[in-house]
DNA sequence: TGTATATATTAGTATATGTTCATATTATAA
DNA sequence: TTATAATATGAACATATACTAATATATACA
């Protein structure tokens, strides 16, 4: 039997610590409204990090700060053409779930 | 044209207020690792406030200021029997999606 | 090399959050 | 009514979080 096996597949009471870190940190990056907007502007192609600010009325500086909390985490990720980056979703399973929440918001 | 029509509807860029505080504050109930052990019990039976605090480990007055938290949010309900508060899931689509990410921060 | 543009970083600040202790409330039973 | 058990609430505290202004870094190009 795998060490490394996960708590669930036992049907424990309790989850691992890592787990629960790793759920947590991902579930509070979806818990912000201004880091919900950005990523709901990756769902539909790249934009750079001016092209953000501009588009969600955001200063420079507060894109950028949550940019790299998203990229942490790996829920995005980028490219460079020249000084420009240009950002884009990395978290398939991620941004599904957030599709599927906003879609479970809207439907009041 | 429905004037409650929701702006994902529309493909719009951005999110109106309303859609993102839901979600927001959705995806904020479920980024503590409290909130979440508290949840993850409840993915399988119903629980009393000082079971949960027992099991958990927890004081049963931060099991009970979570459980208020959870229950503003509907994402949990609870029936009295006596004294006693037996707390259960009341929010199918969410808790689907706790377990999703469960599993996905398990298969690493 | 020097300048311009795009982005990242740092430090400071205000606010939000989670836990705890102490106490209040509620319902039951003697 | 009084006592007990279960839960809720309020206040205080420490920590985390998000934003901002100012500045640093990095790339491209003249």
């Amino acid at each position: 039997m795998d060490n490394n096996q996960n708590q669930t597949a036992f049907n424990n009471k309790d989850l691992d610590e890592e787990t629960l870190f790793v759920v947590s940190q991902t579930f509070k990056a979806l818990g912000d409204p201004t880091r919900i907007r950005i990523l709901n502007l990756l769902i539909h192609h790249e934009y750079s990090v001016n092209g953000i600010a501009e588009t969600l009325q955001l200063r420079q500086s507060t894109v950028s700060h949550q940019l790299r909390f998203l990229k942490n985490l790996r829920l995005v990720k980028y490219r460079r053409e020249g000084t420009t980056l240009y950002y884009s979703q990395d978290d398939e399973h991620v941004m599904n779930m957030l599709k599927q929440m906003i879609d479970h918001a809207c439907h009041n």
